[in-house]
DNA sequence: CGATAATTGTTATGCGATATATCAAATGTA
DNA sequence: TACATTTGATATATCGCATAACAATTATCG
């Protein structure tokens, strides 16, 4: 991002501002060096993030896990399990009870492959389409407006390209 | 991670994937509009930087939560276990069985308070406060240091103050 | 003061996500 | 043909997370 320029004194801000909890004592517990541990505000990070898109999306009764599932169907159609329960890192035990989920609400369906009769084809069908089409508009408006006012778009972006890099290199 | 599964023969398959990386369908799942998913990266990224802590602090036997406790005890000591346990995000009950991990190891004590005979309170031991030591010099030489490497300081200052103030404020 | 409400730690319990072992059917390979 | 691998599926265990309920203690208020 466009910040890389601004080291010494920005720091200092990101610093103390991350560490205003050393000032003072009273009621409130001092998270210490907690606030410097990634981990720890990843978690908490994503768990608000999580949570806001579960009540944005809620009309649609979609988890996160099943919304990404049916993004990835959109977008690559005829694929079997195997593929898309590694591709987003689910474990294909876990992901059939989820495909069945899915299957009995008519979002998509497993078909017998006529290559490979071991594998299942999965595609969306109409119903999964539209729902999805109402989800990801939701998200637009809802979840992901919310995160633009908080950072704004240039600082979104950056964002999410440190996470992308972590979640492939670290 | 996830690709390492590519048996020799399907090179030509990869290499012609890498080389029309736009067009038609290929050997790789494309993710679209999931890239761009707050949630999904930050999901992955946590999974891939708890993983790494767990490792980097294994000789230890610590996860994070229970380094971010031993952490919160040392910066606040006296206190009960509702304070500790609402601060971290944990609900009571859960944390009841989490504090016999850490005592049960002598890493901390639960004193019945003299104010209030109702309420423990927690104390790091002279091993707990050993253990800690230990476990921070591991985090910062292993674990922050491989963030530094990947980010560098002021990309990872940035980084740690968007996510605490979507922690914060979403 | 005394009756009632609230708090603290705890137990029990359920749910969902995650992990491994195992299986039958289908396919690949020596 | 015989053996190994892959695919989807089942069973199962563990862990994190959530709620209800309880005894002991303390707070509140009539």
């Amino acid at each position: 991002m466009t910040v890389s320029k601004t080291p010494a004194l920005d720091l200092t801000k990101t610093v103390r501002a991350a560490a205003r909890d050393d000032t003072g004592e009273g009621d409130v517990l001092k998270l210490g060096e907690l606030s410097e541990l990634l981990g720890y505000s990843l978690k908490r990070a994503q768990l608000k993030v999580f949570d806001d898109f579960i009540h944005c999306v809620a009309p649609l009764q979609l988890t996160p896990a099943q919304f990404s599932v049916l993004l990835l169907l959109e977008r690559n159609p005829g694929r079997n399990q195997t593929e898309i329960a590694s591709t987003l890192g689910i474990l294909r035990p876990n992901f059939v009870s989820m495909l069945d989920g899915l299957e009995s609400r008519e979002l998509c369906v497993r078909m017998r492959s006529t290559n490979d009769r071991r594998s299942h084809v999965l595609m969306l069908t109409d119903k999964g389409h539209a729902i999805l089409a109402r989800a990801k508009k939701l998200v637009a408006t809802k979840h992901e407006t919310r995160l633009n006012e908080l950072l704004g778009p240039e600082k979104r972006e950056a964002l999410l390209g440190m996470l992308a890099k972590i979640a492939r290199e670290f």
